[in-house]
Formats: C-alpha cells, sequence, structure tokens
RNA sequence: GGCGCGUUCGUCUAGUGGCCUAGGACACCGCCCUCUCACGGCGGGUACACGGGUUCGACUCCCGUACGCGCUACCA
C-alpha cells in the first residue's frame, strides 16, 4: 500500500477558525496513525480574498495546535510550491489535458468542463457509497480572468502531490462527484474521501466566522493550554469508543480510525472545553506551571517585575492544581503582587463585624509571635488562638483571609502568610482592624 | 424547489436485533470531605423525533413523515 498523503488546504481568508483547525486535526491525526506525510496547501487563488495576517494566522493556529506539517509553505517538499498563487503554470498544463480530451468547452469568456452525466458513486470513509445523479449544469473551472476556480485546483493539486487520503467537511460531499469527474477527465485516481460531520454554535446553527468563540486564536488569547482545545476538538465527531474523554494525543492517534468518526454535526460545548481545560490547567507544574502563571498574572497588569524570583515562584506554586484558566489566576492571586488589597465588599460585610474584632486581634497577636513565620507554626498559632477563643479555626480563618488577601477565597491560608511575610500580614492585618466595619 | 447528509439525556457521546427497565462525560441539583476556593467522593432528575412495517423480539433493519444541516456560484 501506498503511503498515506494527507491535507490540509485552507484559503487564507480569515482567522483560522475551530472547524479548519478540526478539519487540519482530523487529516493530522490520519496521517500521524498511518505513519504517512501532512501536508499543507495554501488555497489562495481568489487574490481580492486573501490576506497576508489571515496566512500567519493559519501557521500560528496550526503551530500552536501543535498540528506540525511534513511538506508545505515555510518547511519545503518534493510536491511544491504549496501556495496555490504559485502554481498556476501547473494548472495550465492540466486544463490543455483537459482540451486534448474535449472536456472543457468555452462560455462567455470562462471555461467549463464537460460532464460525462453519468451517475457518480463517492466510496465516502465516512458516510458510506453515496450516488448522486449529476444533472447540474456543468461547472466553471476558469474565469474570464484566466484565474482558476476552487473546484480544479483542488483536484490537480491533490492529484500533483499524490493525495491518498482527504479529510473535509460534510459541506464538501455534494462537490465530491464533481471532483472524481475531474479526476478521471485527468487521467487520474481520487484520494479516499472523508467527509466530516460540521461544528455547530450551541444553538445549532452552523458555526461560522464571526460566532464567538469560533477563533482559534481566540483560546490562545483567552490562556487556553492547547493540549485541551485539541483534545476538546477531537472529540467532536470522534471518540474512543469507551468512556474516556481525556486522552493524550498518542494514545489518540493510535486509536484514530476513519470508521470510529460521526456523521452527526456537533455542537461546540464551551462548558465541556472548560471541563477538560481544567484537568489540564491542574496537571500542570514545574515550569510550565510557571510560564502560564507568570504570562497570566503579567497579562494583567501586576508588577511581577517588583518581586524577587523566588517570591514569585512560591505565590505561583500555591495556586497549583487550584485553577482552570490562567485569566482566573488575577483575582485568585493578584493579592501576592498588589500593595493595597481590594477587599470584597460582601466578604466585608460577613466577617468585618464587631464580633469579630477581637477575635482578629488575638490573631494579629499570635502571628506577631510567631517565630518562624512558617505555614506550620502559623497554623498552630491559629489553632492555640481559636482553642483559648473557645471557637473553631473557620471563625478565624475567614476574617484572616479577607484582612491579608480582600477575598474569602484563594490559596492555602498558612502557605501563603508564610510567603508574604510577616511584615506584610501585620500591616494588612492592621489595616483591617481599622476598618470602619468593626465598630459599628 | 431539486439533490445529499443527519436525528439516543440541554450538550458531546456509548450502543451494529435479545446483555438496554439505554451506559459514560459536561452542565445542573442535593449530601459528604474541607482553613476558603478548587479538587475529590456519593446520590438525583433528564434521551432512543414521529408513524408504519420486518421479526419470537427493535435504539439497532426497511419505508414514509417531520425537523435540522449542506450543496445547488465566474467562494473556498
Amino acid at each position: 500500500m501506498l503511503p498515506a498523503r494527507v491535507r490540509f488546504a485552507p484559503s487564507p481568508t480569515g482567522y483560522l477558525h475551530v472547524g479548519g483547525a478540526r478539519t487540519a486535526l482530523f487529516n493530522w491525526l490520519y496521517a500521524r496513525h498511518a505513519g504517512g506525510k501532512f501536508i499543507l496547501r495554501i488555497e489562495d487563488t481568489d487574490a481580492a480574498r486573501n490576506t497576508p495576517e489571515a496566512l500567519v494566522a493559519i501557521y500560528d493556529g496550526l503551530r500552536w495546535l501543535g498540528l506540525e506539517w511534513d511538506e508545505g509553505p515555510e518547511v519545503g517538499g518534493d510536491s511544491g510550491p504549496y501556495r496555490q498563487s504559485a502554481r498556476q503554470a501547473i494548472y495550465e498544463q492540466h486544463l490543455r489535458t483537459l482540451e486534448r480530451g474535449g472536456h472543457v468547452y468555452e462560455d462567455h469568456g470562462t471555461t467549463r468542463f464537460r460532464s460525462p452525466r453519468q451517475p457518480v458513486t463517492v466510496n465516502d470513509l465516512v458516510c458510506g457509497a453515496v450516488t448522486f445523479e449529476r444533472d447540474e449544469p456543468d461547472m466553471t473551472i476558469r474565469r474570464p480572468d484566466g484565474s482558476f476556480i476552487f473546484h480544479f485546483v483542488n483536484v490537480v493539486d491533490d492529484l500533483e502531490m499524490g493525495i491518498t487520503h482527504v479529510f473535509r467537511g460534510e459541506d464538501h460531499l455534494s462537490n465530491t462527484p464533481k471532483h472524481i469527474e475531474l479526476f478521471r477527465a485527468l487521467g487520474g485516481e481520487p484520494p479516499r474521501y472523508a467527509h466530516i460531520p460540521l461544528i455547530l454554535n450551541p444553538d445549532g446553527s452552523k458555526m461560522s466566522k464571526r460566532d464567538q468563540g469560533a477563533s482559534v486564536q481566540s483560546y490562545l488569547d483567552a490562556g487556553y493550554l492547547p493540549e485541551a482545545v485539541r483534545n476538546y476538538l477531537c472529540l467532536l465527531g470522534w471518540s474512543p469508543k469507551d468512556d474516556r474523554e481525556k486522552l493524550p494525543i498518542e494514545e489518540i492517534i493510535r486509536l484514530f480510525r476513519p470508521e470510529n468518526l460521526n456523521r452527526k454535526n456537533a455542537a461546540f460545548d464551551l462548558d465541556k472545553l472548560n471541563w477538560l481545560q481544567g484537568e489540564y490547567a491542574r496537571e500542570l507544574e514545574g515550569d510550565r506551571l510557571q510560564q502560564v502563571a507568570r504570562q497570566a498574572l503579567r497579562a494583567a497588569g501586576l508588577p511581577l517585575e517588583n518581586f524577587s524570583a523566588d517570591y514569585i515562584d512560591a505565590a505561583i506554586q500555591t495556586c497549583q492544581g487550584k485553577f482552570r484558566l490562567g485569566s482566573e489566576l488575577p483575582a485568585y492571586a493578584g493579592f501576592y503582587f498588589t500593595r493595597e488589597v481590594a477587599l470584597d465588599p460582601q466578604g466585608v460585610e460577613k466577617h468585618f463585624i464587631p464580633e469579630n474584632r477581637e477575635k482578629l486581634q488575638r490573631t494579629r497577636a499570635a502571628f506577631a509571635a510567631c517565630e518562624p513565620f512558617t505555614a506550620d507554626p502559623l497554623q498552630a498559632a491559629l489553632k492555640a488562638t481559636a482553642t483559648d477563643l473557645g471557637v473553631k479555626a473557620g471563625v478565624l480563618v475567614h476574617p484572616t483571609r479577607l484582612a491579608v488577601t480582600g477575598s474569602d477565597s484563594g490559596p492555602s491560608l498558612y502557605h501563603l502568610l508564610e510567603i508574604l511575610g510577616r511584615e506584610v500580614v501585620l500591616t494588612r492585618l492592621d489595616q483591617a482592624l481599622a476598618h470602619p466595619g468593626f465598630c459599628r
């Protein structure tokens, strides 16, 4: 059997959207599964609609998702060039083949392909055998200005590049008989097609360009992890046929088969993506954790440069396993990096009340005397204070946390106190004790 | 309109004639764990679009209807 050659052939008319990314992903998965080549080809025949920015967005998006191509722009290969705008001569040559075979004719300046008008059966890897009658008007393959139409160049390139398998959106299923006719007229063998279901918006409408969350870039910007997005995209139309949902990409590659693809359009479910994102985010540790967290904190404008690397490392470490999206971090751990804490009004109302005044004062005193100022002794000091006062530790924990972080949720209190250090903790406690809520 | 594809919980799915009084996951609700948050554990409700067949027996096979989506371009 021929080594598999699959391709993703986007046209750079906008950003890379999740539907396109998922198409690229399935092609890539098949190539990796079969030990074949994954080829990127840019379909930029429509000069008016293509932009350089869109081209960069495609490259960046694919690379972010880890879908490296074996042949294509910026990588090279034996079947180039990989941008259609540079392949005009090749198209001219194949057009002559069609002319010689009497397959084309001229019509108002355009070139049209004469359909044999015989039923065509598409043997689709996903949809099975689908037969089309072929009674539509002949397709145009070349415009009066000499530029070629999608159907023609797409087929010529698949032929020239030796493409063996094509995974593409189901919207192309009805185009496929045209492509097969072209292949035959060109004397070539069509690749095996696998038409995959479309991605829908949560409301069931077709997800397209300007829909919320349609851009791969928006997930990158929002701090999603590429492995989470990629894993989620795999689940749209494919499943391992058991109960697993979070799978390492190597396992997905191993299991990926066209037969396991669905035929049903799938709605994009942000909740589920978020869940997977959380699954991956909680596994973050070490350098990767530091890198992801620092980026999120900086993006929120927190002045990390004012703090030592050790301090930042330790602060971030207390967030390990506690967040799903980097963008949650500023609210969760921003207090490490601000001078003044922003007090949560609801928390203030609940915890900064007269009956807590003495409790907080006693806690402050215990911390002031705590030596060393580290998590375990701090915990012991707080618990001892609680015992003296005859209350549960939680009664002291809440106002203390609020005073020191401004919020009633955050990292482990004792660890955060240690990192903040005695001076900051005592200062914030004093500021809190001056709050009017305590002497109503 | 014509042609094509599809239809299992709100969503993603498992299911290829009896294992299904339909399984898992997300989301939701309740309880538990707990210094908060998150995590985790336990429990709960919710689905085979509809109508005909075929069969001893249909979520699974066939036909029809409805609904959704796609194609029907000198867009890709």
